[in-house]
Formats: C-alpha cells, structure tokens, sequence
DNA sequence: TATTGGCTTTTTAAATTCAAAAATGCAATT
DNA sequence: AATTGCATTTTTGAATTTAAAAAGCCAATA
C-alpha cells in the first residue's frame, strides 16, 4: 500500500487538524479548502482522506466526501510519534548532526553524501537546498559542497538570546507597531492550554514549536519584515542545537506565566512595559542557563524553551 | 574557443587580483596557491591561466609557471564590464527583478521558468537555490515553487535601516566585543583609497560593494556571528533593491568620512562614542531619504550608499 | 450552486547514458 | 623541496526516456 510521499504529509497534517480539535467528530472535509489550505491540487489531498478513511480515521460518504468520524482523544494516542510533515527532515536532521558533531568533512561531494546517506539525486539536493537556506552549506565553486561553521557551543546560545534581547523588546517600540488583537488572542488560547493542559504530556517538539511561535507572532506586530526573519532565522538556527537536547519541563509554567503577562501588558496598550517585560523574559533564561554543564558528544542536553 | 565557465570565473578573479594591485609586474602565479584560495582545483586554475597567457595579460615560461605580465592600469580599461565573476548572476537578477515588479506571478512550475529564461534544470535549480538562500523563494509542498512577498516599497529601505540602527550600534556594546586591529587597518585603507580616488570613475557596484564590506566587518568584531549573519542578510535584501537604483555620489564622500570618524574612535577605544557615531550614521541616511520620489515601473532611482 | 469523483493533461522524479569538467596523482623540472 | 605539466580518475552536467505524481477539467450529484 505505497502511496505518494505528498499525500502522506498531507494526511499526517489533516490528522492534526483533528488532534488540535480545529475539526470536531462529524465535520466535513472540503478538499478545495485543504488544497488551498496547504498549497497543493486536490489530487493528492483526496488520496490523503482515503487513506484516513481506510485507517478509520475519517469516513466517506458516497458523492458527499468525508467527514470526521474519530474522536480527537482516540488519535492522540496512535499518531504524533510517526506522522511528521516532511519526511526528509529526518535525512536532514542526520546531515545536520553529523556536521555538528564532526563526522563529515566540512567539504564533500555529492557523491559521497549520497552514498552515505542512500539519498537519490533530488533528495539530497532538497536536504542541501535546506541547508543552504538555514545558512551552514554552500556549494563549492567547482564540484563539492562546503558545510560552514555553525556555533555548536553553549556559547551559541548565549549569543542567540543576547540577539534576541536586542531585536524583540525593541519590536515593540517600532513606530510602525500595531497591536493584532487576532494574533494576541490566539496566543493567549495557545498558551493558556499548555498550562492547563499536563505539560509533562505534550511532545517536546510542540512545546518548542509553541514557544517560538509566541515569539515570532508577537515580532511581527512590529510591521517591520526584518525584525520578523531575522528572528526566525535565528530560532531555525536554535533548532538545530535544540534537536539533541531534552525540554526542561520545569521552567515551563514559568514561562507560559511571562508570556501571558506580556499579552496582557499588551492588550492593555502598555506596550513599553511589555517591551521591558519581554527583555526580561529573554534575560531570564539566559541567566539560568550558565551554570549548565555541555557535552556535545552523546549525552542529552538541558536546555530552557524560549 | 569555448572554454569552462568556472576557468572563465577564474579567469575574472585573476584578473581582479592584478588590477586591484595584490599583484605586480613580474610576480609568479602559483597554481596551488590560486587553487586553495578559490577553492577549486588546479585544473581550472590552469585553464584561466592559460586563457589569460593566450590574451596577453599574463606570460608563461616553460616549466617555471605564469607570471604578470600587463601592468594594472593597462588592464583596466580593457576588463571590468564583461568580467562578472558567476555568470548566473545575470539570470538571477532577471528573475530578481521580475518578481519584484510583478511581471511572474507568485506561483509558478518549474517549466514555465525554464521557458521563460531559457534555463537548463540544473541553471535553474542554481538560481532558485540562491533565490531560496536569500529568502524569497520556497518549493511548494507539491509542483512548482512560491515566491514570498518581497518589500519592493521605499518604506522596506526604512525598515532595514530602522534594523541596522537598532544592531549596528548595539553590536559595539556586545560583552565579547574585540577590536581588530587587522580590520580597522583594512577598512581604513579602503576607504581612504576611495576618498583620494575621484569617486565618479569607481564602478557604482565597486562603491556598493565596499560600504556594505565596510559595516560587515565592523559588526564582526562583535563576536556574536548572529549580528553578523543578520547584518550580512539584509545587506543581500538590500542589494536586490538596489541594483535599479542610481548611485548618489555627492553624499559619498561624507558616508566615507563619517566611516574613517567611527574608525579612528574604535582605534582610540572610545567604543561607546563609536557606537552614537555610527547610529548617527546610519540615521543620517535614513532621513535623508525620505524625500524621494519613487517610481518602480523603469525609472532609475535615486539612493544612498549606506 | 458548490462540491465531489472520475478522467485527462501537465509536471516532475528517477534512472540511464554520454560527454564535459574538475580533481588528483606523479614524473620531470627548477 | 616545491612546483609544473601532463595523464588518469572521479565527479558532475546534460540529454533522454519512462513512470509516478500532481494539477486541472467537467459531468454528475447533493
């Protein structure tokens, strides 16, 4: 039962419509909605319902079209290890460990890579084209690829939130910046549910996902693009050290509790307290983060969220 | 006569070596040497020097090698327009600049940019590899690639100088701040060389070049690669811009005063001076801008340099 | 009238072959 | 001992073909 590579990202992001309860049991599934929704034609977004639907997660109904039929609780269980949108970040994440860690030359051919890795000509050349947008590869001038330099220290992150501290308290005092009640809103809802939900529960990765998000929405509201990328940029680049490293559950309600304090500054229009607040946010899991000891061999890491 | 694009890329460097004077009259070229610095072979390496013997600007001796042959000032007549170093360039800005004029719509398969620039897979993967690296441009989940929406207004020239005014200064103040004897010099004598030249007759993207060279390097001494890296990432969103524009020479030579100002303070330790000097810069070039009218449909534009 | 479901067309990936180009090894020369 | 000049090997680009996958179209249906 192969199916395209496509349909099943697509399938695996429709399941998360249901487990983030955006779908509730009995909704129907539009697929001109969800091609638009995810950029694609409704060819493989209708391969990816019938694969839900033979799995039972939803059901299809003769010329009507599916519908959700699977509670969002009964899901959460079987899904969320396997189902990660994009494959290849797993080749990824390998090329990108190797390098960190070492285990390749910083200048290699293709050939090579592909060996290694057992890639085909496109797949590598979609891992490297990543790369290259996350700024640690390049190609060479003649054959070959160079990898660069990524700070692979503790010290990267320390220089990362002292960038941060920098550009996302100073967002706010943009003279362009407007308050999103649509965006403040919605991280209130996002936040607010990681504390009520057992934090303990939630898969790290949406922890991490839910904590930059907070971030990267509130810098938009800078109206200035370049706050925005940059600190995305930067977040991209936290990722790949993060990836190693184990969530410090601890420090998260404390964290969730800053956040929801600055949306609260702003929704109150005290957007220079907020922009001290944020500083001293970002300040804070800096300071508490010297005193962790790094290993970058093999052994996981602490880290904090934000 | 057909000869490998990289030997003619080659070719180009060489040449730039000789004329920017790193290399005199009678000096010996040693193949290894060029090779290791462009980071190719010796092979293209070889082929450039040859082709540079065969048109006169370099002498080759039996068994001994190649050597300078022309002096500087005779080459420079000849080269400089023609020699662009990486040919895909032209094809990129063509690109470039239809996107940011609207003239391709924001989604598009990879056939109808093959048809439409006459491009080879692999030229095209090349400039959308590049296009991806500078931000603007992702591979759609299914078919075809997406174009983001650039600032193409006068008010992204703001929004990025409003950026550096925010990092440049701050990057002074990092706590790993270091001077670099080695870079002040170096930017002194660039600068200073350009002062004493007549600056009408530098090429404008030579001119360009040197200013962004300029605050790149000053900002590396922060010692935080984030700063740079997202320093360096704007000034590539910049150049974008710029390329329609039409240099403003008259107020090049304070933009270069005000330079050797910010340098002599850092050399003299006075780095927090240094810091207000170099945001009073940057701010300079901001407000004197706002007066300008643009028009992006063909009309040349006026600009700054920093 | 919007949407589905099947069908057709278009686009791209994969595999293969061939030629060009770059990298590399080594004897000869300075 | 370092470097050249040439020969050999390796790597990559280009072109072609085939198959898979995605996009787009349209009649049928709710």
């Amino acid at each position: 039962m192969r199916s395209s590579q496509l349909a099943q990202n697509i399938a695996n992001e429709i399941t998360l419509l249901v487990t983030s309860g955006e779908l509730a049991v009995g909704d129907p599934l539009r697929t001109q909605h969800l091609a638009d929704r995810f950029g694609v034609s409704r060819s493989p977004v209708r391969e990816a319902l019938q694969m839900l639907s033979e799995q039972g997660v939803l059901e299809q109904k003769e010329n009507r079209g599916f519908f959700v039929k699977e509670s969002a609780g009964a899901l959460a269980e079987t899904v969320s290890d396997e189902a990660r949108p994009f494959e290849v970040a797993n080749d990824y994440q390998r090329l990108a460990e190797d390098w960190l860690t070492d285990r390749i030359p910083a200048e290699v051919t293709e050939q090579v890579l592909r060996e290694r890795y057992d890639l085909t000509k496109m797949q590598l050349n979609d891992i490297l084209m990543r790369a290259v947008r996350e700024g640690w590869a390049e190609r060479k001038q003649g054959y070959g690829w160079r990898f660069l330099p990524v700070a692979k220290t503790p010290e990267a992150f320390e220089q990362i939130y002292r960038f941060r501290m920098l550009i996302e308290p100073a967002a706010m005092l943009e003279p362009d910046f407007r308050l999103d009640r649509k965006i403040i809103e919605e991280q209130r809802r996002i936040q607010s549910r990681m504390l009520e939900t057992d934090i303990e529960r939630l898969p790290a990765e949406r922890l991490l996902h839910n904590g930059a998000l907070f971030h990267e929405e509130l810098i938009k509201m800078s109206n200035n693009p370049f706050f925005h990328l940059s600190l995305v940029r930067v977040n991209r680049m936290r990722r790949l050290l993060e990836y190693r490293s184990r969530v410090d559950r601890s420090r998260l309600v404390r964290q969730c509790q800053d956040h929801l304090d600055i949306l609260d500054l702003l929704e109150r229009g005290e957007v220079i307290e907020a922009s001290y607040a944020m500083r001293r946010h970002l300040g804070g899991a800096l300071s508490k983060k010297s005193p962790i000891t790094w290993s970058w061999s093999h052994q996981m890491q602490e880290k904090t969220l934000e």
